[in-house]
DNA sequence: GTGCTCTTTCCTGCTT
DNA sequence: CAAGCAGGAAAGAGCA
């Protein structure tokens, strides 16, 4: 992963985030999300791993940048996890938007809980201290086992040593990657609202039609479940149209990324579960 | 090692 | 013109 890459999200940014005004949104940030949270969900520590994905795209949303740019697998965790990042794992995961993130997230944290462990100034001076002074990040550690890079683990507390952990997006037990076809994934993403943070919708559930809505989002998170970081949906609508062939899939003519599932393909009725 | 399946990657041409 | 679609070809990867 690039670190700080300028990228044409950088130019996306520059309306607000630059190096003068480094937290000119952070109202806009925390009530445009917060304020439509239900209670619990204004508490980030305990969103499941969906959350945390709805909540990057409508900050992605707020600030009209596409969710596409930023690896979304690197946040693939729940909500502790994503509570336990620093201002440099959110650098790390997402490049310029990290700080974005970041600010959004300890707005979060501080309204939701009501407490003052992260002010404003604290944050301020830990993003300027990696986004201004630092020209350039950190050796980087590997992880022994996986040979992922470390990352160091958000501590508020200066005194407090820092634990490191392997950047991998979290991953439960491997499983085979064989284990679960793309029409599987893509079906489990569909009946599963809240696995579905916006990504794929229904058109015609009766008759199993469906479209994607961020093509590229869903592209990422099947090469991240094939541990493919170059995964798109070019590639993926290959594999897609590989379905027809075997009436798994059915073709929607005319119908950009609109797809019906075909006679082969299972578990997607509402009366089959 | 071999063959099979299921992608993945790359490509060209076509359509929206 | 860009993005998406269609499908051929070849290669990769896991598995029996």
């Amino acid at each position: 992963m690039s670190i700080m890459s300028s990228s044409p999200l950088e130019s996306s940014l520059t309306s607000s985030w630059d190096s003068s005004n480094p937290y000119p949104d952070i109202h806009t940030v925390m009530f445009g999300y917060s304020g439509r949270l239900l209670p619990y969900e204004s508490q980030p520590q305990f969103w499941s791993k969906y959350q945390v994905w709805d909540w990057v795209q409508q900050i992605m949303d707020m600030h009209q940048i596409d969710t596409s740019s930023i690896p979304l697998q690197n946040f693939d965790m729940d909500g502790h996890q994503l509570c336990s990042l620093s201002y440099q794992d959110f650098l790390l995961a997402a490049g310029s938007v990290g700080p974005i993130l970041f600010n959004s997230l300890s707005e979060l944290k501080w309204s939701g809980q009501n407490q003052t462990d992260i002010g404003h100034c604290d944050l301020k001076q830990e993003a300027d201290t990696y986004l201004f002074s630092s020209p350039s990040y950190p050796s980087t550690e590997m992880c022994e086992p996986c040979l992922h890079p470390v990352l160091p683990v958000a501590s508020h507390t200066p005194s407090s040593p820092e634990i490191k952990r392997c950047s991998r997006p979290y991953q439960a037990k491997k499983e085979n990657q064989r284990g679960i076809h793309l029409w599987e994934f893509i079906r489990d993403i569909l009946i599963d609202p809240e696995r579905n943070p916006g990504l794929i919708k229904w058109e015609d559930r009766r008759e199993g039609v469906f479209r994607f809505l961020k093509s590229e989002a869903v592209a990422q998170l099947w090469g991240k479940k094939k541990n493919n970081s170059s995964m798109t949906y070019e590639k993926l609508s290959r594999a897609m149209r590989y379905y027809y062939k075997r009436e798994i899939l059915e073709r929607v003519d005319g119908r950009r990324l609109v797809y019906k599932f075909g006679r082969n393909a299972r578990g997607w009725r509402e009366v089959e579960k």
